[in-house]
RNA sequence: UGCGGGGUGGAGCAGUCUGGUAGCUCGUUGGGCUCAUAACCCAAAGGUCACAGGUUCAAAUCCUGUCCCCGCAACCA
C-alpha cells in the first residue's frame, strides 16, 4: 500500500498548549483521515521539543528539575490530543533515547561529509531567544525580543549552510510545490537570494541538550536537534516525510536549514511544506497582555472537538491567518452543523423512519441529484487534494443546500398522503444516499459526528474504512435498517456557551497554571517548533519570584517633575522628557509612552522614577532613568501619580 | 521609516495570478411549507468593488500615484 507521513511542528514546552497547537494538529489530523480514505498507509508525527535554555529557566522557576517538568509539559501535549481524539501515531519527544542517537549520528554523517567544522565566535548574544544577533554592538538590545544582549565568547560547531545556496535556490525555483503557499516560497527566495551564511548548531552555554558526542560540553542547538524528530519519530524506511504542516512562523527553518542538514547527510527531502496562518482573537493577536488565549479543552467540553474542529477548517482559509471567536464558533456550529448537516439528517432519516418502516427503500435515486453529488464529490477531493479545506467545505455545503431544496420540492409528506410510493421511494433513497456521501465527505474533518450519522445510516463498518471507490452513487444497500435516531447536532444557544467556555476557559487556565508551577516564567512565543501565539496567562500576570526588603532598597524611587516633554523624531511610542528630581540638573528620560500621552499634558505633572537605573541610550538620546507606570491590556502605560501634595525628590519605599 | 497583509451591500469573506453577467455565509423584510433541530424552501431590499489617473471595445481584476487599517521591526530603562 502506498505510504503518506506527515508531521505536525515539533512543540516547544515552555507552555502548556492552547489553541494555536491544537489547530495544526488538528489539520494534520484531517489530513491523516483524507488521506486514508484515497487509500494510504498514513503515518502521522507529532512532539515536543523539550531542550534548551528556556526550558531551564522555566524549569527553574517551576522549581523542578528540566526532565521533570518537560514530562508534564509534553503529558500534557499528549493528553490534549487523546482528548480531541486526534489519531497520532507517534508522539516523539527531543528527550527520548533513540532521539539523540539520531540526532548524534546525524551530525556525525554531516562531519564526515565535511560540512560541520568548529570555530570561535564572539558576539552579542540573546539570551531569551537563544540567537546571536549579528551587527550588534555590545549594549544593543535583541532585535526580536527587545532584551538586552550580552557579550559572548563561544566555541561553536557551525554548519555550512552557505555551501547549500545555490543548490536550495534551485530547489524552490524549480519546485514551487515543496513550499506552500506561494507567498512564503517568495520570501525564502528573497531570504536566499540575500545570501546564506552558515549557522552555529552547537552551544556550550546550555546544559540541557542532546551531548555532541566526544565533545562536551557541547550540546546541540534546537534546530540541528528539533528537526530531527521527524526522523526519529519513525523508523528510517518511513523518511522522507510526504508533508510537513508547520506554522508560518517556522517556515524558514523547514524550508531553508532542513533541505541543506539532510542533502549534507545523503539524506532525502520532505515532498511538500505546508505553512498556515496564526490564529488571532477576534482580529487581535493573541497575547498575553491581552488576556485573550484561548484553549480548546473548554470549547470540546462545552460545544464538542467536531464544532472546533468544523470551525477551523472552514471559516479560516487554510495558509492565510484566521480570526477565532466564540461568537464566529457559534454562529457556524448553528447555521452549518445543527441547521444543515443536523436537520438534514434529521428530517431524512425521520422520513425513512415514518414511512418506510425504517428501512432503506428501494430505488435508484433520482438521477439530477445524482449527478450534482458526483460532481460535488470530484470538486470537495479537488479541493481537499490541495489542502483548501474551506473550499471542500463550501462544496459539500452547497450539496446540502441542493438536497434541501430536493426535499421541499418533492414533498415527500404529501407523496405518502396521496399514495405516490414509487416517487416517494425515489426521493427518500435520494436523501439517504445523499446524507451517506456526504457523511463520508466530511469525515475528515468532523470524524466523531460523521460517525453518528454512519451508524444512524445502519452501517455496522467503521466509518474509517471508507475509501475513495465508495464516492460513488448508490451503494447505499437497500433495505438496510436505520438505527437509534438522535440529534447529532443540537442547537447552541449562543450567550450561555459562550459563558460556559469562558468559565472553562478560566478553570483550564487556572489547572495549566497550577500544572507548570504556580510561579513560572512567563515564557513568551517566538517558541521555536511551536506555532502562533504567545503562550500563558489572561488577567493577572504571575507574581514575581519573592525578594527580600534588601532586594527592594537597592531600586531608587524618586518623585520628579517634568519640566520639558517632546517627541522623538522617527519615532512612534518614544517621548524626551526632562524631569527635575532635586538634582542640579534636570534628567533626560526617554520613555516609550508617546501613543498614550501627549507631551504637553506632561509637563509640570508628577511622576515616579526609578533613579538609580543604569543609563542607556534609545533612538540617540540617553535616558537616565526610567518612568513608572501601570501596564494596561494592549499594553499601554498608565503613569503612577500622587493624590497628596509630594515635593520633588522625595523617595519611595 | 522599512517589510508583510488588507480596504468588495449591515457583519464576515470569495473573486484579482489567467480583464468580459459582482458571488457566498450570516443578518434584515415579505411569502411558502410542516418531514425536520423555532428548522427548511422561495422572493426582495442593500454595493459608484478605498480614492484619483492611465491602458483597453471592456477594469474589482492590469499599470501609476494617493489615502486608510492591521501585524512585525526599527525605538516602549
Amino acid at each position: 500500500m502506498k505510504k503518506y507521513f506527515l508531521t505536525t511542528p515539533i512543540y516547544y514546552v515552555n507552555a502548556a498548549p492552547h489553541i494555536g497547537h491544537t489547530y495544526t494538529t488538528i489539520a494534520a489530523d484531517a489530513i491523516k483521515r483524507l488521506k486514508r480514505i484515497q487509500g494510504y498507509d498514513v503515518t502521522l508525527v507529532t512532539g515536543t521539543d523539550e531542550h534548551g535554555q528556556k526550558i531551564e529557566r522555566a524549569a527553574a522557576a517551576a522549581n523542578k528539575s528540566p526532565q521533570a517538568f518537560t514530562d508534564v509539559v509534553s503529558a500534557e501535549f499528549r493528553k490534549q490530543w487523546e482528548d480531541l481524539g486526534l489519531q497520532i501515531d507517534a508522539f516523539q519527544r527531543t528527550t527520548a533515547p533513540n532521539h539523540a542517537k539520531v540526532v548524534q549520528e546525524f551530525f556525525a554523517t554531516c562531519l564526515k561529509n565535511g560540512y560541520v567544522y568548529k570555530n570561535a565566535y564572539t558576539g552579542q548574544y540573546c539570551v531569551s531567544c537563544e540567537l546571536y544577533v549579528t551587527d550588534a554592538k555590545p549594549g544593543d538590545n535583541c532585535p526580536d525580543c527587545g532584551r538586552p544582549t550580552e557579550t559572548v565568547t563561544e566555541e561553536n560547531f557551525y554548519f555550512k549552510l552557505s555551501a547549500f545556496q545555490d543548490q536550495l535556490l534551485e530547489l524552490h525555483e524549480k519546485n514551487p510545490e515543496f513550499l506552500q503557499p506561494e507567498s512564503k516560497r517568495n520570501e525564502v527566495l528573497a531570504f536566499i537570494r540575500q545570501g546564506l551564511k552558515d549557522i552555529s548548531i552547537s552551544r556550550t552555554t546550555i546544559k540541557w541538550g542532546i551531548p555532541v558526542p566526544n565533545e562536551a560540553p557541547h550540546v546541540f542547538y534546537v534546530w540541528f536537534d528539533a528537526l530531527n524528530t521527524y526522523r526519529s519519530a519513525v523508523d528510517a524506511a518511513t523518511w522522507p516525510a510526504d508533508l510537513h504542516l508547520i506554522g508560518k512562523e517556522i517556515v524558514r527553518f523547514h524550508a531553508i536549514f532542513w533541505p541543506a542538514f539532510l542533502w549534507a547527510a545523503g539524506l532525502p527531502l520532505p515532498k511538500k511544506i505546508f505553512a498556515h496562518g496564526w490564529l488571532l482573537f477576534e482580529n487581535d493577536k493573541m497575547s498575553k497582555s491581552k488576556g485573550n488565549i484561548v484553549r480548546a479543552t473548554p470549547i470540546k467540553n462545552v460545544i464538542g472537538a467536531d464544532a472546533l474542529r468544523y470551525f477551523l477548517l472552514r471559516e479560516i482559509p487554510f495558509g492565510s491567518d484566521g480570526s477565532f471567536s466564540y461568537d464566529a464558533l457559534i454562529g457556524r456550529y448553528n447555521s452549518d452543523l445543527a441547521n444543515g448537516l443536523g436537520n438534514l439528517c434529521s428530517r431524512t432519516l425521520a422520513l425513512i423512519q415514518q414511512n418506510c418502516d425504517s428501512r432503506i427503500p428501494q430505488s435508484s435515486g433520482d438521477p439530477e441529484i445524482a449527478a450534482a453529488a458526483a460532481l460535488a464529490v470530484d470538486s470537495a477531493l479537488d479541493s481537499y487534494e490541495q489542502l483548501n479545506f474551506s473550499k471542500a467545505l463550501e462544496t459539500i455545503w452547497g450539496f446540502i443546500g441542493t438536497l434541501d431544496k430536493f426535499i421541499v420540492e418533492r414533498a415527500p409528506w404529501k407523496l405518502a398522503k396521496s399514495g405516490e410510493t414509487a416517487k416517494l421511494h425515489e426521493t427518500l433513497y435520494t436523501a439517504a444516499e445523499a446524507v451517506r456521501l456526504i457523511t463520508e465527505l466530511v469525515s475528515p474533518v468532523i470524524p466523531e459526528s460523521a460517525a453518528k450519522i454512519w451508524a444512524q445510516l445502519g452501517f455496522e463498518t467503521s466509518l474509517d474504512s471508507v475509501r475513495t471507490d465508495d464516492l460513488t452513487w448508490g451503494k447505499l444497500p437497500v433495505g438496510q435498517t436505520i438505527q437509534n435516531l438522535a440529534g447529532v447536532f443540537p442547537r447552541a444557544d449562543l450567550k450561555l456557551m459562550t459563558e460556559e467556555m469562558k468559565q472553562g476557559e478560566a478553570a483550564e487556565l487556572a489547572r495549566q497554571k497550577e500544572l507548570l508551577g504556580q510561579t513560572a516564567a512567563p515564557a513568551e512565543a517566538a517558541a521555536p517548533a511551536a506555532p502562533p501565539a504567545p503562550a500563558m496567562a489572561e488577567g493577572v500576570s504571575p507574581i514575581a519570584p519573592e525578594i527580600t526588603i534588601d532586594d527592594f532598597i537597592k531600586v531608587d524611587l524618586r518623585v520628579g517633575l517634568v519640566k520639558t516633554a517632546e517627541k522623538v523624531k522617527g519615532a512612534d511610542k518614544l517621548l524626551h522628557l526632562s524631569i527635575d528630581i532635586g538634582e542640579p540638573e534636570p534628567r533626560s528620560i526617554v520613555a516609550g509612552i508617546a501613543l498614550a500621552y501627549q507631551p504637553e499634558q506632561l509637563v509640570n505633572r508628577k511622576v515616579v522614577i526609578v533613579a538609580n537605573l543604569a543609563p542607556r541610550k534609545l533612538r540617540g538620546l540617553t535616558s537616565q532613568g526610567m518612568i513608572v507606570a501601570a501596564s494596561l491590556e494592549g499594553g499601554s502605560p498608565a503613569l503612577a501619580a500622587f493624590i497628596e501634595e509630594v515635593p520633588v525628590g522625595a523617595r519611595l519605599k
